[in-house]
DNA sequence: TACATAAAATGACTATAAGTCATTTAATAA
DNA sequence: TTATTAAATGACTTATAGTCATTTTATGTA
């Protein structure tokens, strides 16, 4: 009998609403301010199955930052769809996680949070695994499109795929970590806008990846 | 009679004798790791104390924060004094930003703390108001680079110097995280260096500056 | 249907650590 | 020597992550 299929069922559905609980708490208050017992409560469960589901309030704040980094490969996969050179599907990916932080800016910070915790002793932790993995996956896509590009002329030859893409999302984080953060700070004390920075950035990307023969 | 400046001077003294204990504790084992009982004793004081001497834990990791900006600053200036074309002066700066993670890496995490933290709500802390103005220094060494680079030609006349440098600064912060953070992964698992990495992102740099004629 | 067993949920409890404050100790002035 | 001010103390309060013995609910069986 799908008892046991049911009941599994079950559980992931009931994960994904303590997750949908916790996205709400935890993006309204802040990770440090918002409580376990405040998604307790926002789930309208006890503190106590909470731990049932999740091992830490840590864990339950990276099975969001899984979340977001799917809804992001969404992005980049139909961003790459919208062009056929390799140096234009380079460029469109950029705009597309500037997009994605202006329109998930709260995923963003999740994904912020991630990269800049040490992993060091974490390499068996399910969830960690999870988030490198759709970490992996999205950097391919960038990867591809930068191999595109060199195949078909667009980009030059003597780029390293594998090392430009790490360079480039390495860099594009921070510039739009700083942006989000310092955005109107920024704008205020000396006149930049946001996407003049980002602008910027992406003609600095360009000049260096173009294939001018 | 000097009374009170000598206990002016004292104040100082206590307060960098805690920060120094302070930066034991929290470099050895991390922010969150680190209690403020450990400091307390790591400086032979009561915890009390403390607390006399620094408004809160995250105001005495800003005033390290603060420590590590100025270390920088002195770095950028002696970074500037070694060439004399703008171009030149740009590129070292970037060196120089390197070498201070690898030298400073505590420092640099604190700086990477300082700078995703959300300044909204504390425009009024002195030591945020301090750190933020440190960082100007800073950032303005980079500043006066690239212009003096634009005026001696040899850096493109259409680079707005102040958003550049945001840029830069951004980008640079979000490669050298990632160096930091994911370098020994990344070297294991695609095989690249730490130092590759830097240096392709400063080839980005490069050729985004450099004035063709 | 009534009972037995297993799974899921509960919330009072524990542990830990940041931050406070009434009290004590030390330094200076009278 | 005594009074006054400044500095230091550590027991206490508060807040919150995480636990676990107990209760409730769902499923299987006679």
């Amino acid at each position: 009998m799908g008892i046991q299929e049911r009941r599994e069922r079950e559980k992931i559905q009931r994960q994904q609403d303590i997750l949908d609980a916790a996205e709400k708490v935890f993006f309204s208050k802040g990770l440090s301010e918002a409580t376990m017992d405040d998604v307790a409560s926002e789930a309208e469960l006890s503190k106590g199955t909470l731990y049932l589901y999740f091992k830490s309030k840590e864990d339950m704040y990276l099975a969001i930052t899984s979340r977001g980094l799917i809804i992001l490969e969404g992005m980049f996969r139909q961003a790459v769809g919208k062009h056929e050179r390799g140096l234009d599907q380079v460029l469109i990916l950029g705009q597309a996680f500037y997009e994605f932080s202006l329109k998930y800016p709260d995923y963003f910070n999740a994904l912020t949070y991630y990269e800049l915790k040490d992993l060091a002793h974490e390499e068996n932790n399910e969830i960690v695994r999870e988030c490198s993995c759709n970490g992996q996956q999205v950097l391919a896509l960038l990867i591809q499109a930068i191999q595109k590009g060199i195949d078909d002329g667009s980009i030059r030859p003597d780029v390293d795929p594998g090392r430009m893409a790490l360079s480039m999302w390495g860099m594009s984080s921070g510039i739009i970590q700083l942006v989000m953060l310092k955005g109107k700070h920024l704008a205020e004390d000396h006149g930049f806008t946001m996407e003049g920075l980002v602008e910027e950035s992406y003609q600095v990307f360009l000049c260096a990846l173009e294939n001018k023969q």
